[in-house]
DNA sequence: GCATTGCGTTTACAGTGTAAACCTTGTTTA
DNA sequence: TAAACAAGGTTTACACTGTAAACGCAATGC
């Protein structure tokens, strides 16, 4: 039969299936039934599903191309690859709903490798490139997780308003000892989900990391 | 029978199987079997599975008390918020596989609530205390991600060698573009994954709001 | 006393991941 | 060349999932 099958067929088969109805609906079945081929065909390539799914997130990372232009200096080099990342996962959103659960791969940590390559030569030290990476890292995948949140919240009914009787007892008392019987925030928070989440952070990180150079200096 | 079921029970039943079985292990029929009683009973108070996480994950945070004492200054107070949000999701730590799907409820926004008022009592205008918000919870979550995906890592196959062939042919080519043939960083992880990921990125954002509000003075 | 309604039940169905055994090939070896 | 093997597919089977539909029973309101 189509005996040209590989890895890498499953895994763009897999990604074909997570573009079209999502990560949380992708099954052997269907990533097989994309190549008219047996669910179990794909056992013989991969050791399960978890397996798969990594796969198809290094080819996802890889596709992305989210290392930006070496010639830019490393404030706006970061403020690109934070971005480039936050939409990569942003039109795919539905990884979000595995990232936590996710192996972590060779492609990346290239992307690790690059930024702190990039840092080094701006001046910081591995110690805090590493540091920076990670936080930066946190930054997307946690705005990335709260857009989808939000997007879902706000899809489901429209706004929803906040009251006081829905909280729990604990977080209530804590209101009350607080003296007040209203979120005032609700609507400065409602303002800001149409905002890029990803803006809110990440100017934030790197006004530290330049202080932190100049103090270094 | 047991006629005192209510919305409630079923919540505590869920946060029961999931602190001894892990988020991605609930299932309706399990829940239900906490209390003897079939799984279609939960039916009559929840829609659906979602609904159910959702109330489950509302009544985590309230249990988890994650607000720190009012006395404290609002830098020391936003430090030891995020940490024990950490702390509080890495002690379950499954819920991450699913913290993309969640829907907000009014115990997380009541939390943001008092992080807002907090912020403001300090100087800061709600808009920069809302983006201070985001970016703290954002690398909360991240952190919480990336604990759990080096965790499964690490505890998969020991340490995993990175090395070049296992790279994408887009990522391989951007490393030797620059003149490299080896990973420099992986050791630098290495030792920074033992380390917790929470400590990171908290000091760079703490030290760039404190930027902020002095420029604005 | 009777209807209604709340809250459980059972049954059923379509879909899931994957183990086990099998079949069909092209390749290796005696 | 015959025999053995291995790669990579197939079919069947199983335990499990979420949930729709119909049913039953007890407490409540008229």
């Amino acid at each position: 039969m189509s005996r040209a099958l590989n890895r890498s067929s499953f895994v763009d088969a897999a990604l074909a299936v997570i573009a079209e109805v999502g990560v949380e609906r992708l099954s052997m079945r269907r990533v097989a039934g994309q190549l008219g081929v047996s669910a179990m065909a794909m056992y013989k390539h991969f050791a399960n599903k978890d397996e798969l799914l990594a796969a198809a997130f290094e080819e996802f990372i890889a596709r992305a191309d989210v290392l930006p232009d070496t010639q830019l200096d490393w404030d706006q080099w970061l403020e690109k690859l934070a971005i480039n990342m936050y939409n990569a996962l942003s039109a795919d959103m539905s990884w979000v709903s595995i990232l936590g659960s996710l192996r972590l791969g060779g492609n990346a940590i290239a992307v690790t490798d690059s930024f702190v390559n990039k840092l080094g030569e701006a001046g910081f030290s591995a110690e805090v490139s590493v540091r920076a990476y990670m936080a930066m890292i946190q930054l997307v995948v946690g705005a990335v997780c709260m857009r989808a949140s939000l997007q879902a919240e706000v899809g489901r009914e429209g706004r929803r308003k906040v009251v006081v009787s829905e909280l729990s007892p604990i977080t209530r008392s804590y209101l009350q000892n607080a003296d007040r019987q209203r979120l005032a925030i609700a609507p400065a928070l409602e303002a800001v989900v149409s905002d890029e989440p990803i803006s809110m952070g990440l100017p934030l990180l790197i006004s530290g990391l330049r202080q932190q150079l100049a103090a270094a200096d």
